[in-house]
DNA sequence: TAAAACAAAAGTGTATACACTTTTTCCCGA
DNA sequence: TCGGGAAAAAGTGTATACACTTTTGTTTTA
C-alpha cells in the first residue's frame, strides 16, 4: 500500500490550496486532476480523501471534491484551539530551552525575513507558519509538530493572513519578540506574546470571496 | 463521492481497534475485510486509508495494513499534547460555564458509573473518554471536539487504560471532582485537577504487547 | 539434516469498466 | 423570447482486472 504517488498530489494540492490560487469553492474534478498529474483516478481519489481528512477539501456526494469554504464560526475554532495549544506549547518550551534551541529559531526567522524582503509571497507565508510547528519539532514532539502544521494549513486556507508584506513584517516582528522572551526565560511574557500573536493572525481574517479559479491546470503550474 | 459505506467500516475497525479487540501488530489483510463487510477492496482500501491518517493503522509498503503499534516515545507525545490541550480547554470552559453545561456534564458522568456497575468494559471506556469530548462540546468548538476526539482513540489504542475496574472508578471520580471544580468557578483548581487526571491516565499506560489476533472476523462479529 | 533456491499462492497497487447521478445542452411549446 | 423538459454529456461510486511484490511451501543440494 503505497502512498508515494499519492502524496505527490497531496501536497501538490496542498500547496496550491495554502497559497491561494485555487480558491475556496473550485471544483476538483477527478478526470482533470488525473490527467494532470498523469495517473488514473484512483490515486486522485485517494488524495482528495486524504486532503478531505485534513480539511482543506469538501467532498460532497455524488457531485465531487471542492476546495473547503470554512465558515466564519469554523475559522474562529481553528484559531481558539491554535491558541490553546499554542500557550502551552509556548510554556513548555521555556522550560527546556537552550542555546542551540533559541539559535534555530533565530536562523528561522532571519530566513523570514529574507524571504519578506525579497517579497517572496508563497515561501513567506509557508515559512510564516512553520515557525510554530518548528517550535514544536524542537520540543521533540513529532505528534504537535504534525498536529500544528495541520492545523496552520486550515488557517491559511482560512485567511489571507500574511498577505499583504506589511501583515507578514508585522507576524515576523512578532517572531522576534516571543524568540526573545523564551531566551530569557520569562514564561508569562512569552506565553503572553504568543497568544496576543494569534490574536492579530486571526484578526487579519478576511472573508471576501473572490471568484473561484476554474482552470486546475494553470493554478497547479 | 461517498462516505457512508466506508464510515461504516472505518467506525467498526475503530471499534474494534480502540476496544482492543484488535490487537497492536495484527494484519488487516484487504480481501478478509472486503469479504466480511460484503465489499470490494475498493472500499476498504479507502477505510484503512482514513484510519492511517487517524493513526490507529500503519499501512506498509506493498505489505499491507497493520494495526498502529505506536511507540512508548510516541504515547507520551499524545498525551503530552492532550494536557496542553486540555488545560486550555477547562480554564477556557470556566470562564464560559452555565447551570445547563454543568448539568450536562453530571448527567454525562452518571452515565460513566452506570457502565462501571454493569462491568460494561467497552461501554465504560468509550464514555469516560467521551468526558473530554463532551466537555469540548458543550464549548461549542467543534473543531476543538474532533480533535481531541482522535487523540483520546489513540490513547485507547496506546494503552489499557480505564482496563480494570479499579482504574475506571477512578478515572470517574476524577471526573466527579473536576465538575465540582467547574461548577465552583474555580479556574485554577479545575485546571491542576484535569491536568493531573491526564497524567493519572498516563500512567496507567502499559506496554505489554499481548500475541495480535489474527481471526479478523471474530473480532468484528 | 539444514540451508538455499525455486515454484506456487496470496496479497497489494494501479488502471479500467460500468452503473448510476448530476450537469449541461438543445429543442419544443407557450 | 423565455421557460420547461428530454436527451446527451460529463462526472462520481464501486467492482473488477491485471501486473507486480511479498509470503509460503516444496524441492534440491551440500
Amino acid at each position: 500500500m503505497d502512498a508515494s504517488s499519492t502524496s505527490v498530489i497531496v501536497t501538490a494540492l496542498t500547496r496550491a490550496i495554502v497559497e491561494h490560487r485555487l480558491l475556496p469553492g473550485s471544483k476538483l474534478a477527478e478526470q482533470k486532476l488525473a490527467d494532470h498529474f498523469g495517473v488514473s483516478r484512483t490515486l486522485v481519489r485517494q488524495a482528495l480523501l486524504q486532503l478531505s481528512q485534513h480539511q482543506l477539501v469538501t467532498l460532497e456526494p455524488a457531485r465531487g471534491a471542492f476546495v473547503a469554504a470554512p465558515s466564519v464560526d469554523e475559522a474562529r475554532q481553528v484559531f481558539a484551539v491554535r491558541r490553546m495549544l499554542e500557550s502551552e506549547m509556548t510554556r513548555a518550551f521555556v522550560r527546556q530551552v537552550t542555546p542551540a534551541k533559541i539559535r534555530a529559531l533565530r536562523e528561522h526567522i532571519a530566513q523570514e525575513r529574507r524571504a519578506i524582503e525579497q517579497e517572496d509571497a508563497p515561501g513567506r507565508t509557508e515559512l510564516l507558519g512553520d515557525f510554530h510547528v518548528r517550535m514544536a519539532e524542537l520540543m521533540g514532539n513529532e505528534v504537535l509538530a504534525q498536529l500544528l502544521g495541520q492545523l496552520i494549513s486550515r488557517c491559511a486556507l482560512i485567511t489571507l493572513m500574511y498577505q499583504t508584506p506589511r501583515a507578514a513584517e508585522h507576524s515576523n516582528d512578532e517572531h522576534v519578540e516571543i524568540v526573545r522572551a523564551l531566551a530569557a526565560r520569562d514564561e508569562g511574557l512569552a506565553v503572553r506574546l504568543m497568544s496576543e500573536h494569534l490574536l492579530h493572525v486571526e484578526e487579519n481574517l478576511t472573508f471576501d470571496r473572490k471568484v473561484p479559479t476554474h482552470d486546475i491546470s494553470s493554478a497547479l503550474s
